[in-house]
Parts: C-alpha cells; structure tokens; sequence
DNA sequence: CGGTTAACCTACTGGTGAGTAGGTAAGAGT
DNA sequence: ACTCTTACCTACTCACCAGTAGGTTAACCG
C-alpha cells in the first residue's frame, strides 16, 4: 500500500521533522490496520516508519495520542475524497449515487485507512470512538439533508427531520457495513458494491423482487 | 446485564463444574465486551467471575479458547433467538419483519452479547473472525432464501442466486450495522429500529421520500 | 469415620511492551 | 573552523499479564 522503507541498518538520514511526522503516521496507520490498537507495539511502528522509538514520542507523543492522529488524519482525508466526489447540482438520486461511488473508491484503495477508521477506532471505547462519530455524524447531516431536499421536490408533506436523519443514518450504517464485508471479500469492483447498495436503498427489495432496478443515467 | 458476585472474601463456594463454567463465560462477555480481546485480563474475569485464575485455565483452557467459547455460545444463543422469533408460512415480507424483530430484540437485551459478537470478535483475525463469519453466512443464506422465494410468487424471471446473496449480504451488513449504531443510542426502542430497517430495505428511500411506507399486517 | 476426588487457593515465573535517561552526530548559521 | 540546534540513537526501568507449580479444604463414598 504504502511503499516500506528498506531494513534499517544503522543510523537513518536526517529528515525535516514534517516528513518524518507523515512516514511514521503511514507507519502507524499500517500498523495498527494489521494488529489493532493494543495489540500493535511502539516498537513495530518505529522499525516500519524507519526510525527509533524515542523518535515517536519525541514528535508524536503516547501512544493514544498517535492513534488519535491517525484516526483524524484518515477522517479528514476520507472526507475530503467524498465530497470532492459528488456533484453538488445534480438530482438527488444522482448525488447519492456519486457519494457512495466516492466512497467505496476511497475505501478500495485505503484499506489501511478503513480498517483504523472503522474497525479499530470504533471498538476502542472513549476518545477514539468520539472522533469516529463526529465524522459520522457529519456524514450523516449531508444524507439527511439530501433527503430532505429530495422530498421537498416532491409534494409530500411528511417527511420530517427526526425521520430523515434517522434514515440517513441507517443509510450510513449500511455503507460502514457494507464497506467492512467488502475488506473480507476483495474480489468485487468498487462500482459493484456502490451500485448494490444504491440500488438497496433507493429502490428496497420491495421493487428489487418485481424486477424494477435503480440506474444511472448514461453520461460517459 | 448478568447479575455480579459481591466482592470476593476468601474461598468461593463450591459449586458443579457446569453452574461454574456458566459463570465464566457469562464474566468473560461482560469483560470483554467492556474492553475488548487484548484489553481484556484473565485477572480481571476471573474476579467478575468470583473465582480465582487457576479456576479459568483449568475450565476453559487459554484466554484464546476461552474467547472463543463465548463466541461460539453467543452466536448460538443468538440464532436460536431468531429461529424462534420467525413465522414461517407467513408472506415473505412478514417474515422478514419478524426476523428483524427478533433480532434487535436479541440484541437490546444481549448488549454485551453482541459487543462481543460483532465488534470484538471481527476486529481480531483469525479463527474469530472465522467463527463470526460462519454465523453470518446462515444468516446471508436465510436470507437469499426468503428473497429467491418472494421474486419466485412473483412471477420475474430475473433474480439469481448470486443477485439474492449479495443482496442478502447487504441486508444482513445494514442489519448488523444499525444494531451497532443502535449500541451508542439506546433510547429507541427495538421495534422503532427494526421497523426503520424494515422501510429502508422493503421500499428503498425512492418510495419512501414520496410518502410510500411499508407497515406490518395489523395481528394483535 | 478414614480416604479419595475435585473444587479451590496463594504465590510465583517469564515475557513483553510503554515510556525515558542520557548521549551522539549531522547540518545550519556565523 | 566552531558552536548550536535538532534529528537521532542505545540501553535501560518498571509495570502488567498469561500461564503454572504446588498446596489446601470441602464434599462425597464406603
């Protein structure tokens, strides 16, 4: 995923802090990926980043702290992949559809990132797990506010707040999980899986069994 | 959730070799759903549990086995649960409904159950996760199974097996998905949760923003 | 009431890993 | 060339925890 440094074999070449600060968070976000929080050493992660030890905590401090810097940065950057993808002046359908191609691309091509995210954040209690929810939390205000938009386009009354946010919010859900079974089963294309689910929530296996399939519209 | 020992004053009462395994285990969920796999000490089971360590090594063997053994024992409960709760010659909708039921009403009253289940047991590698997946899999295949069944009362040709699986797996990921999302808010209610499941998957939010609701056939 | 079994204990070992003390050298400024 | 800063290191300490050795007492059986 991210290029490893070779073995270390003595001294390592002095680099500005800036750029060693971002070897050892790919270090560390590999790492704990693989082994989890508590389970994933100092130790290891410094012999990754390339660097000793004392190093860490010189510029990264404990090693709470450095799980939280992952899990922001991983956040920020997922986040930044998402709305860089959808297309802000497009029907709902549209828009949705983009969002989830934008995510499960991200997802596909960081794994690492995911697994921290999603499987090792969430299963730390406190902190780490706060961190998660505000990202989610965001996520969920822009599905829900999609929602909203959606049905005010229509002519239907009754849809309020409470209700789309708490659909978003499974929607969300749905795409984490969805997400998590893909890291098992890497075969598929990130479009397959976005379009499974799109067509899960869009149409439901109501219309699904009769035969009637959410599609994009065919531009490119 | 389980009822605690009071503190710990010298010997513990004696007890059968079953009545003390069952309080292991039942120690052993509550921990590790706390704080997880690694997190988790055999001290500390040992002390909800009322006895002392040799007794866990003795019993149920390593910390790994004894993990898994409170896998193996939650995901059967759980199974049994919503075996029990699905009524099998009602319309496919139906069963779906009172699957779902069932399930989240496992879960609101396992909390730590599924903390241990879904959350823990995925994030460690390995045979854990293997076990886990196996549970999934009946799961998944239940599922396609109801799908399969209700496009066949219809009379389209075009749902395949491998189209109900994955769409099965969608489901069955939303379902676990939300119950986690379920976990940090516990204000609703079981039945409120299952039922926004219910929407989202039978009538998709195509339907849904045009004020079409799914709602259950009203017995009792 | 002895004797056997099985439930139960205290008290250790060995290993591992977080965090630190104290020192070395490479490059920048003068 | 000479110092000063800062990137970098080796080599520890200390705590915690999985797993065990070896001993103790309660219940049951004759």
């Amino acid at each position: 995923m991210h290029a490893d440094q070779p073995v270390r074999t003595g001294r390592a070449k002095r680099l500005p802090r800036a750029v060693r600060e971002r070897q050892i968070l790919d270090a560390a976000v590999d790492v704990f990926s693989r082994l989890g929080f508590h389970a994933a050493s100092m130790d290891e992660i410094s012999e990754v980043a390339g660097i000793s030890k004392p190093m860490l905590y010189a510029y990264l401090g404990s090693k709470e702290e450095l799980f939280a810097s992952c899990i922001r940065r991983e956040a920020t950057r997922m986040m930044e992949a998402i709305a860089a993808g959808v297309e802000p002046d497009q029907p709902p359908d549209v828009q949705l559809w983009s969002g989830l191609r934008a995510f499960f691309g991200f997802v596909g091509e960081n794994r690492a990132s995911w697994q921290v995210l999603h499987r090792q954040a969430s299963s730390q209690g406190g902190p780490f797990a706060a961190e998660l929810a505000d990202m989610r939390g965001r996520a969920i205000g822009l599905v829900a506010a999609l929602l909203l938009h959606s049905s005010e386009t229509q002519d239907v009354p009754r849809a309020g707040d409470a209700e789309a946010e708490s659909l978003a919010a499974a929607l969300v859900g749905a795409g984490e999980s969805l997400a998590d079974w893909w890291l098992d089963h890497p075969a598929e294309p990130a479009g397959v899986v976005a379009a499974r689910l799109m067509n899960l929530v869009w149409m439901g296996f109501g219309d699904l069994v009769q035969g009637h399939v959410w599609h994009p519209p065919n531009r490119r």
